[in-house]
RNA sequence: GGCCCGUUCGUCUAGGGGUUAGGACGCCAGGUUUUCAUCCUGGUAACAGGGGUUCGAUUCCCCUACGGGCUACCA
């Protein structure tokens, strides 16, 4: 077999979906599964919704994920260019070669006539295929038209497209890795536009003849792909070229309800959608990235989505991924999209990630809100509290703890354990540690048991009090810890602003 | 409407002619933690329906239902 070679052919008409970010990474694995390439090719023929940035965006998003492109418009090779804006003059002369065939026709009908066609059709409840073998015999194309006549209109520079001209009568057969034999008949295509009037190519046209210019062995791509494929597999007939293999790949749908994963989405859900931040009529909308999710969340919980490589594991890296990517273990139905999936694996890459590359995030972004803390101290906050979050950006507001001294006390947590017997205590522990500030867990808890065995309390009177005094309020994180990561002295400042702050309270 | 693709717990899925139909997320319960979270243990929950084929079908075939995609001079 040839060299594997693959593309993920993105059309840059806005953010990349998530869905097409799949796309991505399966073609991404199989490439490395196979020791071939990755290319990354721009499909970029709409000139009515080309959108400037989505280029960029595309690559950010694969270069975040680490799944970066062997060729492309970035990195170059030696087919390029990887634009099909810049390859347009390629395209024509395809198109051309199949008029010259009998292949393709030139069509000059308007889009008023067209859409009388289609009326037509519908009213007479034809299968509401507008131009097809039927049809194209009543219209006006170089098959219907004297050949002066065409030539006529094309130099008196009316517009024109190139329609391919489907065979009539014609079992289409055709083998997808996922789904199998795929027939249809080509009765039930019709003659699409090969090249549309501005002399730009459709996608099919552009897209088959890339693909073949490229040495492109495997066509990986989702299932909205999968009605025209037998069209394609007729143009590769049509020019004489071998058929990839083609694959296509079950869609991403949404999260509730029914239906394709689509931008709407986004904001509906209140959980992203799209890999990166983007805007939309001037409102940002958030992606996976700033939402806080790790690029080997997302990654391993895609990877799983419509893919499974059988088995009980379920975290996997990029790297095993690889290794046990196989398109034969690819699903045939459609995956719904489902966000506590993927914060799990965020939460699961969270706790297992280095600790003092999170404080490193932590102190930065305690930074930028002005808190004051040092290095030794942001990783300690990180290990006290890591256990509790879904996504590091959380980790600050749970540190509030350390960076305010309560002024507001849990009222139901004060008239319900606010004693006399708890101040005491909590009285006595303050002076006990008002000089420690390097000391572990154990040992703050150790001198708390002994103020409590001296005044002959137990443990379960104070505890409540005690987190009451530190953070004012009923949860939060490990006690002892916190008092680890606060020192003796804030502790027992702590204290006694509690105690005289709630001395009216004392429960008797 | 037409064409095509699909259908295993709520979700992602494993499996496959004879299984107690397995795992994960979620949810619930218990344990650990004198809070909470983590963690551990357990539980809840599925083969869309109807016909075949077969000794036997969730698994193979057909039909129906349902879901999805496509049906542009968009990709």
């Amino acid at each position: 077999m040839d060299r594997v070679r693959v593309r993920f052919a993105p059309s840059p008409t806005g953010a990349l979906h998530i869905g097409g970010v799949r796309t991505a990474l399966f073609n991404y694995l199989f490439a490395r599964k196979h020791g071939g390439s990755f290319i990354l090719r721009i499909e970029d023929t709409d000139e009515n919704r080309f959108v400037p940035w989505a280029e960029k965006y595309i690559i950010d998003t694969l270069n975040w994920l680490g799944i970066n492109p062997d060729e492309g418009p970035v990195s170059g090779g030696e087919f390029a260019p990887y634009r099909q804006s810049e390859r347009k003059d390629i395209y024509q002369n395809y198109a051309l070669k199949l008029v010259k065939e009998g292949k393709a026709y030139y069509a000059f009908d308007t889009s008023d006539e067209l859409e009388v066609l289609r009326e037509k059709l519908k009213a007479a409840k034809a299968n509401s295929l507008n131009y097809n073998a039927v049809s194209r015999v009543q219209m006006k194309n170089s098959l219907t038209l004297s050949k002066d006549e065409v030539q006529n209109r094309i130099n008196s520079g009316e517009p024109y497209v190139i329609r391919i001209k489907i065979p009539l009568k014609e079992e289409i057969r055709m083998q997808d890795l996922v789904r199998g034999w795929v027939v249809v008949h080509s009765s039930t295509l019709d003659d699409k536009v090969l090249l549309k009037s501005s002399g730009i190519p459709t996608y099919h046209l552009a897209n088959i003849v890339d693909d073949h210019l490229m040495g492109i062995t495997h066509v990986i791509r989702g299932e909205e792909w999968l009605p025209s494929a037998p069209l394609h597999v007729i143009l590769y007939n049509y020019f004489g070229w071998t058929l990839p293999q083609f694959a296509h790949l079950p869609l991403l749908l949404k999260p509730d309800g029914n239906g394709k994963l689509s931008k709407r989405d986004a904001e509906k859900q209140g959980f992203p959608i799209f890999p990166l931040q983007w805007t939309d009529d001037g409102k940002d909308v958030q992606g996976f990235r700033e939402s806080g999710y790790y690029p080997e969340s997302v990654l391993n919980f895609i990877a799983l989505l419509g893919w499974n490589p059988g088995g009980d594991e379920e975290i996997f890296s990029l790297n095993k991924l690889v290794d046990l990517f196989g398109l034969e273990k690819v699903n045939k139905s459609g995956a719904k999209f489902d966000i506590q999936k993927a914060n799990w694996f965020n939460e699961h890459y969270l706790r297992t990630r280095d600790e003092k590359e999170i404080a490193q995030q932590l102190l930065a972004a305690g930074v930028e809100k002005g808190l004051k803390f040092d290095k030794n101290k942001a990783l300690e906050l990180v290990q006290l509290l890591k256990d509790r979050v879904t996504f590091e950006w959380e980790l600050l507001a749970k540190a509030k703890f350390y960076f305010e001294i309560p002024t507001v006390y849990d009222n139901e947590l004060v008239s319900k354990k606010w004693t006399a017997e708890a101040v005491k205590v909590l009285s006595a522990f303050a002076s006990e540690i008002k000089t420690v500030d390097n000391a572990t867990e154990e040992e703050f808890k150790s001198s708390l048991m002994n103020v409590l065995d001296k005044q002959d309390v137990k443990m379960g009177k104070v505890m409540p009090a005690l987190r009451l005094v530190i953070t004012g309020e009923t949860t939060g994180p490990d006690l002892m810890g916190m008092i680890k990561v606060l020192g003796g002295s804030q502790v027992s400042v702590r204290i006694r602003n509690a105690i005289q702050n709630l001395a009216k309270r004392v429960i008797v």
